[in-house]
DNA sequence: TTCCATACCTTGACATCCTAGGCAACCTCC
DNA sequence: GGAGGTTGCCTAGGATGTCAAGGTATGGAA
């Protein structure tokens, strides 16, 4: 299906991945697939998350109270997971992006040492 | 002693701690202990790498060539394992950040996506 | 002499991620 | 009507990297 993905393998960092699933989720419901797509979509291309690191990742955020979910019936008629984010999970999300910009600062700072 | 650390757990994400080490290392040779040091002064005291995350790190990259080793006696006149960043760990520290920057990247494109 | 900072290291637990599968429903095209 | 592709859910197993916690030793300061 054509996933090129400019040959450079960009894997995410460890801990990034909530972060960009909430992020996702907070644009609207949304389910597990569905998310992929988003999250590829919205990072321009540039994030490919893998269902194998999805699902789990899923299952440990709702198990924490940043996201609920309901089976529904999808547009296309087939059942589908859909997910919600909390309000819980609204902070969380702020709590990782300002983490995310602490870190994001410190490294910058590192890579301007001479 | 003092630590502190602005009560926030800053908390390096996987896969960076190779980047701040070959950084450190950079800046000239330097021994263990050293580089948790210079990497708090260059981050501005906001990274602080432990000493179980170090060595360990340390002793991967060595094995992948990114640096070598040799003791030494320290100014303090105590022996000390001095790390020089070799050909290879210049150029994967040059990889890693390119690495950094399109994660850095995508991650703000997605911080944008409405 | 007692304590702290420096300096090295290891062990074991833990979280997270990826590879590689499996299952099923729906669609399109032949 | 069958094949194959896409959507959609999930799990198991392994690899990796980090951290907490400990251990050892030297040297200087109090």
């Amino acid at each position: 299906m054509a996933k090129q993905k400019t040959d450079q393998k960009a894997d995410l960092l460890q801990g990034t991945l909530d972060m960009l699933i909430l992020k996702a989720v907070s644009l609207g419901p949304l389910h597990g697939y569905g998310i992929i797509q988003r999250i590829r979509q919205i990072s321009g291309e540039m994030l490919e998350v893998e269902q194998g690191s999805l699902y789990p990742a899923l299952y440990r955020i709702e198990q924490r109270g940043w996201v609920s979910s309901q089976w529904e019936k999808g547009e296309t008629g087939r059942r589908v997971k859909l997910y919600t984010l909390t309000k819980v999970g609204r902070a969380q999300l702020e709590v990782e992006e300002a983490s995310w910009d602490r870190l994001a600062l410190a490294i910058a700072k590192v890579r301007q040492a001479t």
